[in-house]
DNA sequence: TAAGCTAACATACGATCGTTCGTAACGATA
DNA sequence: TATCGTTACGAACGATCGTATGTTAGCTTA
């Protein structure tokens, strides 16, 4: 499957979409209106919304892993691969107008009460995205680059800072957010400094 | 007006529905019949539903006043009031299904990338809770409770945890989430200790 | 009691939703 | 050249959306 596929086209479309207004008012109409086709040529990929939805999630994952997740893979373990990943995330808010970090910020709060197999789906990357992030910052424990202290207590705040940074960012067109986000992680991280601690790059 | 009235009715329904799936998801064909009522008879009260979208707004700031901003100001100035705030939104998450700290929660981010004047006012009230939450970090530093630090930063990195403790808690269904914000807003306060730095009651 | 206001109702409008169906155009295979 | 699967299309389905209109029941006020 190449990557110029008129399939591509949609889901690429679909993510846009789903970043900025979330999957839910997603509409196949609307869709089909931005890419110039017809419902029925968009719905015949798929054979249903939900089905849309969770190809879109998929192809976002997809995304978010090579576009943040690999890149950061190349620094060293711990610390810095962890601080790699926050700021390809705060990048991404202050550079362009879109981008891969938003669409989750969107859909996982979207899907916060709801329920359904695309709730699910949505729940599993973010599961899995703050699972990395605990990871990282217990092999920075392990490492000595960091005090010991709860893996999952400071992902959960990491977590909330990149989000925050995203949102602010949007809904206050705020351009001094990411920044704050940046600097705040970067704060919580020199509290827990180590032996090993290393240098935290601009 | 009564607090019994049919019209309050509406609204504390469509701000419970409005907290869960967002108020752009809210219909008033849902309203009705969670209420019992017809359609026409749901509408009649604001004639649009945008302005039905607006009321459940101003609505739910006077909750969010009567319900956290001012209990907190029996407290004492600046750290003591902040922290007042902080522990009813977190007990909020904890004890009830659905409160006043989600509904904000849900429609800060639902608007984040809309247009038009629902947007507008949700990001005036997130931009005025903010900015309360400045005034109280402002104040606790004139107080000597905090060191001199940027009180919009810290600002930012209280709101960030607790959106965050709300999301997660209800997205994973993870009961520590909310503590996890608290106990990340104690830690963030007391690195900022001042001389006269309060106890954080529990 | 009579008049007027309010709140609720039933009904209907056009638009759009997700979905289904039948079909034309096209490339690959035989 | 004939056949088949893919991909797109136009048209239409019932449901539901927000909204408009006309009307009834009950209260208030004269």
């Amino acid at each position: 499957m190449e990557s110029g596929t008129n399939k591509q086209r949609i889901l690429e479309c679909a993510y846009q979409l789903g970043g900025l207004y979330g999957l839910e008012s997603l509409t196949i109409g609307q869709l089909a209106g931005q890419l110039g086709m017809s419902k029925a040529g968009v719905y015949g990929h798929f054979g249903s919304k939900q089905a849309l939805q969770l190809e879109t999630i998929r192809y976002a994952r997809t995304v978010f892993l090579r576009d943040v997740v690999q890149p950061a893979e190349e620094e060293p373990a711990g610390v810095p691969r962890l601080w790699a990943m926050c700021n390809t995330l705060v990048s991404y808010s202050t550079d362009t107008g879109l981008h891969g970090g938003d669409f989750w910020v969107t859909v996982f709060h979207e899907y916060g009460s709801r329920s359904g197999p695309v709730r699910d789906a949505v729940e599993r990357t973010f599961g899995s995205w703050v699972r990395r992030l605990e990871e990282l910052i217990a092999t920075a424990v392990e490492l000595r680059q960091l005090e010991p202290c709860d893996p999952a207590q400071v992902a959960f705040e990491t977590q909330a800072l990149l989000n925050a940074g995203s949102h602010v960012f949007r809904l206050c067109h705020d351009p001094k957010a990411p920044g704050r986000a940046r600097a705040a992680i970067r704060q919580r991280l020199e509290t827990l400094r180590g032996q090993a601690f290393p240098v935290l790059e601009d």
